[in-house]
DNA sequence: TCGAAATCGTCAGTGTTACTGATTATCAGT
DNA sequence: ACTGATAATCAGTAACACTGACGATTTCGA
């Protein structure tokens, strides 16, 4: 099998190689590192049914109780119309119910079961131990360091508003 | 407009927010920092016509010489029917040529042409630039640090190898 | 050397996904 | 009460990458 001239590879040469600039780009190692780590946890997710996007709306109503489908996309930058499947199929599994809001009748309010404040528990401890994982091959003391030098790069407490005034 | 009532927000009560363990997950962090510095590029390339995936295949073929669509494809995770769309639009911007690969005919040779040069200077000063900027929050001896540390993070150099055994 | 099997690029069709726009019910302000 | 805005929903659409088939060519086994 020397398929490897078909490679436009000749005896002596070097393998093609992704270019040094793209291999080094910040753009570049956070997008593969951010999938690397997303997609170990969706594996770990998708024996509940479950896919990130899922997860996150679990954390985000454990933490802040019940919430409209409307707010809760807002927080997460989700569609109106998506979030009415994502709650679909949270509300299949049991994890959630909608309850009309006695304030407003036009929205639910979205909250977790009790199936869904165990899963929730489930699904944080999955989190954690993925980004443990993911962590592994730096030395401990750098693990709180790069947290820290990626929370100051995307500047999470500051202005969030850009998009949206249209 | 107090409509504040309308997004479940009573009097005293704070402003919804995404779950703490969201914000500062790793796999959060990582995918907004890769978005944001990945969104500036682009915002950039646009004028170009360009997206980020034509950038990276500029750069592969400055660095590497004339490459199969093939050989691109697998550097650089795209579907070959992908492939053949990206070359489609480079091509049609005049910055490579397809040429037939002499070696194996059924095969192209894709290469920068001059104009694809100039053009994969300008990208590669764009793609400096926003770098640059993104960085700009964090001190300057930190920048070198988080890109070592996102380095070993992804553990580039290891086994790529992973899903292509089917 | 011949023929089968694999490979490169291409294209048409498919499947998925998120969104646009319209709809119903409800709310706020005049 | 009437007008305009908002919450959730649904049907249709647009964008996208992919599957599968194809012609041309190469490689390998016999």
């Amino acid at each position: 099998m020397v398929t490897k001239r078909a490679q436009g590879l000749a005896p002596g040469e070097s393998p093609p190689r992704l270019a040094e600039p793209v291999r080094a780009s910040l753009g570049f190692l956070l997008s593969k590192a951010a999938q690397q780590v997303t997609a170990r946890f969706e594996a770990r997710l998708a024996p509940l049914g479950l896919e990130a996007r899922h997860a996150g709306l679990l954390m985000t109503l454990s933490e802040q109780g019940a919430l409209s489908q409307q707010v809760l996309g807002t927080l997460h930058r989700i569609d109106r119309t998506t979030m009415v499947m994502l709650v679909d199929t949270l509300e299949r599994l049991a994890l959630v119910e909608r309850q009309r809001d006695p304030d407003d009748r036009r929205a639910y309010r979205v909250q977790l079961t009790r199936k869904g404040t165990t899963t929730h528990a489930r699904v944080l401890q999955l989190l954690r131990d993925c980004e443990a994982e993911a962590l592994e091959r730096l030395p401990a003391a750098d693990r709180q360091r790069l947290r820290q030098l990626l929370h100051q790069l995307v500047a999470l407490d500051e202005s969030d508003p850009k998009e949206d005034a249209p």
